[in-house]
RNA sequence: GGCGCGUUGGCCGAGGAGUUAGGCACAGCUCUGCAAAAGCUGCCACACCGGUGCGAAGCCGGUACGCGCCUCCA
């Protein structure tokens, strides 16, 4: 398949190294509250990638990490259990927000059973023997507050700071930013490790005989453990955009610091934002919506995941209520072809001859280009709804509803028949036509759509669909 | 200030030198006792100014506006 490399600026051919299996390294959550529906966009991009990836015939061994140790997660959890001791409020916070979290995936059709979640607490041993092993080699020194890397070491050892994008004298000028409050000697330079403040949790660490207990830095988190989980360099790195620089940056630097080629991973892949009236949706901007703020407002979770689908990933996305709206109708309309399956009642069969699924196929593996696959699913979706499901074809229908939430994990696969009770009243509702007594058939209608089923007569006899609820 | 991206119809959103994107909304029509979230039809757009092409919305250059990164951020 192909897919646009932050590294190199274009869209290449991937395939993993080994020619079987994607190691792959998305970025997960900061867990110390509600992810908000710009972050989840970022996991929906994470989880269809995967998704296509394997529909290209690649095992995929998929880590993600949980970062549950950084400035942000120490002070929500010394807000909200101010009596505990620090590592156990800590503990506490992180737990219920990745509880939260993976609710969260599965609310919007990602799948967790595939993916390897690191934490980063589970896995300070393995920072903490990179960090000495960049101070043996001389890309870390040792400040009053903690440990941290030298991008002036780094580059000395002739390797590029500045992979991912352009940096300037100008936009890497050290008067633009202040960085008064630390101890490091160059302004780019970054935290590999904190030294122990008061009321904060802490690991022990000696370097150099130096008693540095304390905490990992945000950006050795992602560097171990993909070192760990996925071995280096692996095939592919995602996140978004935003996470370009530093962070991504710096893993590189860090990782490759003691490398022979400075490859961390062979493909970078960014998600662009997901906008609201025009601006990214930011925790700090306080304009932004989480999963449960929308679905109180009576939207389902799959209609945001169809909303992220229908923008391409690279693209700014802008979201709004009436786009939520518009997506959630596009969903109905989905659902009501899936639901044909129950109601077998096509005369000519068109199924098997539909190109449809591979045209599909084919949008996403061209750079994941969702929004022209779900232009190329509505074909299926006209002739579905005109021609309806024949007999014959019904397990064909059925094997394609599985392949389609393979791809976009929309949920259509596991919808549920009506009711028998529902079925005996579509029938008498029959029974009354046929006998023309009109006003009893309106009232089975009405009795119907109370149940939230809506009826529409064919050539073929009546077809049920699900009314929205509301 | 530097680096990068974008500007497509009422809204969202692909494509990308000559041929319908698709969706949502809206309007008309069709089958129909009624109805339909069914079908058909209409709405046929690509910021502006130059340039290169037989041909440009698509390529090149510039202008305007917008967004992002340079600080934690998906």
């Amino acid at each position: 398949m192909k897919l646009y490399n932050t590294l190199t600026r274009t869209v290449q051919e991937f395939a993993p190294q080994d020619g079987s299996t994607v190691r792959f390294y998305s970025c997960g959550p900061t867990v110390y509250d509600h992810a908000h529906i710009g972050n989840l966009r970022a996991y929906i991009v994470a989880d269809t990638l995967h998704r296509t990836l394997q529909a290209a015939g690649y095992g995929v061994r998929r880590v993600m990490n949980y970062t549950d140790i950084d400035d942000k997660t120490v002070k929500r959890s010394q807000q909200k259990y101010p009596n505990d001791e620090p590592m156990a409020a800590l503990k506490k916070l992180t737990a219920e927000y990745i509880k939260i979290f993976l609710d969260d995936m599965r609310h919007i059709g990602n799948r967790v059973d595939n993916i390897i979640f690191m934490a980063a607490t589970d896995n300070i041993e393995p920072m903490q023997k990179m960090i000495a092993d960049l101070h043996k080699k001389g890309f870390a020194y040792l400040a009053d507050d903690g440990v941290y890397f030298s991008i002036d070491a780094y580059k000395k050892s002739g390797k590029k700071y500045g992979q991912l994008l352009t940096l300037t004298a100008e936009n890497t000028s050290e008067a633009r930013i202040q960085n008064d409050e630390y101890d490091k000697e160059s302004a780019h330079d970054f935290a590999l490790w904190k030294a122990q403040k008061p009321g904060e949790p802490t690991w022990p660490f000696t370097l150099d005989g130096r008693d540095l207990t304390g905490r990992p830095g945000w950006h050795i988190e992602c560097s171990a453990m993909g070192r760990k989980g996925l071995g280096q360099p692996f095939d592919l790195h995602t996140g978004g955009v935003d996470n370009i620089f530093p962070h991504h940056e710096n893993e590189i630097a860090q990782s490759t610091a003691d490398e022979q080629d400075p490859i961390l991973a062979h493909f970078f892949a960014h998600n662009e934002h997901l906008l609201v009236d025009g601006k990214k949706m930011a925790k700090s901007a306080n304009n932004f919506y989480t999963l449960a703020d929308i679905v109180q407002k009576g939207y389902d979770p799959l209609a945001f995941r169809l909303l992220i689908l229908q923008s391409h990933y690279r693209s700014q996305a802008q979201f709004s209520l009436a786009n939520l709206e518009a997506a959630q109708n596009r969903l109905q309309s989905l659902r009501a072809m899936a639901d044909l399956q129950f109601q077998v009642k096509g005369v000519e069969p068109w199924l098997n001859t539909d190109p449809s699924l591979s045209s599909m196929q084919n949008a996403l593996f061209e750079d994941l280009n969702t929004p022209l696959a779900l232009g190329n699913l509505n074909n299926l979706v006209t002739l579905a709804e005109e021609r309806l499901i024949s007999t014959d074809e019904l397990e064909l229908f059925q094997k394609m509803l599985q392949t389609l939430d393979q791809l976009l994990g929309l949920g259509l696969a596991d919808r549920q028949d009506i009711s028998q009770e529902q079925k005996h009243l579509i029938t008498k509702r029959e029974q009354t036509r046929t006998d023309k007594a009109w006003g009893k058939a309106d009232e089975l209608r009405k009795q119907l759509a109370n149940q939230g089923l809506g009826i529409r007569d064919t050539n073929n006899g009546p077809i049920w669909y699900r009314l929205r609820e509301k």
